[in-house]
DNA sequence: ATGGGCTTGCAACTCAGTTGCATTCGAACT
DNA sequence: AGTTCGAATGCAACTGAGTTGCAAGCCCAT
């Protein structure tokens, strides 16, 4: 996804053994430019090393605690996996293509600035906010 | 939820024949303060007559694809359930808490207006906006 | 070399939701 | 009345994503 990100680095930074299937695992998460689903951070890790399922899961686990990775609800029963923020890569809120299940990145000023504010609302510790559009995409509009 | 609400006239005025099944699940999701999953509709509905699971899923898909109810994504394995859009019911964002899994019905008014902004941003069609907020809740935060 | 702690793998499981097919029921048509 | 048709419901078995339990492999420090 990106010039500033040593993999190798971001997991030591966390304190993570960096093993082969961990890097690769991250890479395959940044390397692109749309949150995966397990199942096709597999397939990418699978086309370079062998990995089993439970330990990818356990992977990303480890990953997204360790804020390297974030978990994404996609409005389907997959999760989908992209990058944790960093200075370089803002949170932003993404699109569901509900014809294909593409999930994209949007800008970072689509995440309105007030959205913290319920913060202080009521007695409760807000610690993540997810903003998704759904709708079809453009090309599912264009093959229809 | 409601004095608004006349269950069985809501079904018919979508087309749906109001069967005692239909009106109770309806009901069970509309006298509720707060989106339900599946499992938590089952047995609010089982306090009143007996349903089976697969029929409560298919009532579930049959009042979310007429627009009488929402299904939400938790950040976990389990969709909730609230009641979709109507003059009285705004679009509203949630909160979730990560501890017991409770969604709480935030205000609109956190639903920022300029969210649909993306619509006309790139050639995609947005159907809906999903608004999300993890944390602790009131309730945890004085438990732990 | 050996013991303890990570890391990975394999099989079996869980849980929410789905599919296929049988049954029931009520309206509609001879 | 008898039949037929479609919609609504039920039951069992399945699916797919993610999880658990436990064994095996590996590395490092005694």
């Amino acid at each position: 996804m990106c010039k500033h990100c040593d993999y190798t680095q971001m997991l030591e930074v966390r304190g993570v053994d960096p093993t082969p299937l961990r890097e690769e695992v991250l890479r395959s998460v940044g390397e692109e430019q749309r949150p995966l689903a397990a199942a096709e951070i597999m397939a990418a890790v699978q086309d370079q090393m062998s990995i089993n399922k439970v330990t990818l899961y356990r992977i990303l686990d480890l990953l997204v605690d360790k804020g390297l990775v974030k978990r994404l609800s996609a409005g389907d029963r997959a999760f989908r996996y992209g990058m944790g923020e960093t200075r370089h890569h803002p949170d932003h809120p993404h699109f569901v293509c509900s014809a294909c299940g593409v999930m994209e990145c949007l800008g970072p000023h689509l995440l309105p600035s007030n959205v913290k504010d319920i913060q202080s609302k009521g007695n409760r510790v807000v610690k993540n906010v997810e903003l998704r559009f759904e709708g079809i995409c453009e090309s599912c509009l264009q093959n229809d």
